[in-house]
DNA sequence: TGTACATCAGTGAACGCGCGTTCACTGATGTAC
DNA sequence: TGTACATCAGTGAACGCGCGTTCACTGATGTAC
């Protein structure tokens, strides 16, 4: 193929962090460079060209999911600043959402990391661990009020959303999903 | 090592289903087969003398370790049957504890065993996902009252679980346990 | 602006390794007499 | 009860395959003049 100018291939590095952030959710960490490579339509050999390790590209995707993340709670603050509480239950709706269970590589990275970062030794700073707990922080911070505490409420969000994801198919499956919808909207 | 009795036989292969129902919750359902064998101490090759396939294994390591919590949560509601509140309180304590956090392989299979059977196609009549499913809904009755839906207090049981297992060695972590057994505790 | 050459993003084959699974072999167990 | 032999649980080496990583090679890009 030859060489590719500077800018596509900075352009084609984003696009396999994008493909692996999407991957990693959906399937795991543990997607094979080569199957990510091949989704992000290049071949496995030129990796290492971007990436020192298959683990730099774990940390850089993590922190690519959580700005996502970040950005879909700003947006969703910002679309409702006058009614806080109209905008918490617009992220409550969407995250227990069928469309939400069923789309684990677009969806949130709190849910979809939780396993395999509990699974896997600590990554130190700047890595996928630290990544994870800023966002849980985030996350919670955001769907706090005076009544009650953030933490509580996304555990019961991220539980719901993983059972679901774990009886997929199954009439519980959305039981979960609207018990708790229901027990979170006031 | 030459031929083993019939009766030891049998004790082999109860222990490397245990084994298998408690590295599976630590390490994943990917744990490899001599791994496995390894830590039941024997030889990986007799394997297949046993089971017919890994994925078998799988099954029977899901059902024992769905077995022995209904063992515990029967037994919890038998030592206080006089006062179904106290029995679900202990249940609550000791599922939020931090002895249980560490401890993923001698723990509830429900917040195990969720990522991986979100990841693998469903299992059919008496796989892994049945039994994981039927857990979930033994569990959460078990849990239920009056006042409040099982699935909501299981949802938030297992998200606290599993974002303090993420989250583990910070503040954060423990943080997340106290909240919710303040939640969940009237 | 054109030409000559060094750079380096991407390719595809190969590396050592661990995976699930198979198999020839072993020798104590279980059975038939 | 004792002996002869078939059974089969467990062993350890091997199978084809996919993994993360390395490397010689390619040819268009970027640079020096």
């Amino acid at each position: 193929m030859g060489r590719v100018s500077r800018a596509q291939a900075e352009q084609n590095r984003a696009h396999v962090v994008a493909t692996a952030s999407r991957l990693m959710r959906e399937r795991g960490t543990h997607v094979s460079v080569a199957d990510l490579m091949g989704a992000a339509g290049l071949t496995h050999g030129g990796f290492y060209k971007q990436f020192p390790s298959k683990d730099a590209l774990v940390d850089e995707a993590t922190a690519h999911a959580f700005a996502e993340l970040a950005r879909r709670h700003r947006a969703a603050l910002g679309a409702a600043a006058d009614d806080p509480g109209a905008a918490r239950r617009n992220v409550i709706d969407d995250y227990l959402s069928p469309a939400h269970r069923d789309d684990p590589g677009g969806g949130c990275p709190v849910a979809a990391f939780a396993s395999d970062l509990a699974r896997e030794p600590g990554s130190g700073p700047g890595g996928a661990h630290a990544t994870y707990a800023a966002g849980v922080t985030g996350f919670a911070r955001s769907l706090a009020d005076e009544e009650q505490d953030g933490l509580v409420r996304l555990s019961t969000l991220v539980g719901a959303l993983v059972l679901a994801r774990a009886t997929r198919g199954t009439d519980l499956s959305d039981a979960l999903l609207d018990a708790a919808r229901d027990a979170l909207r006031p």
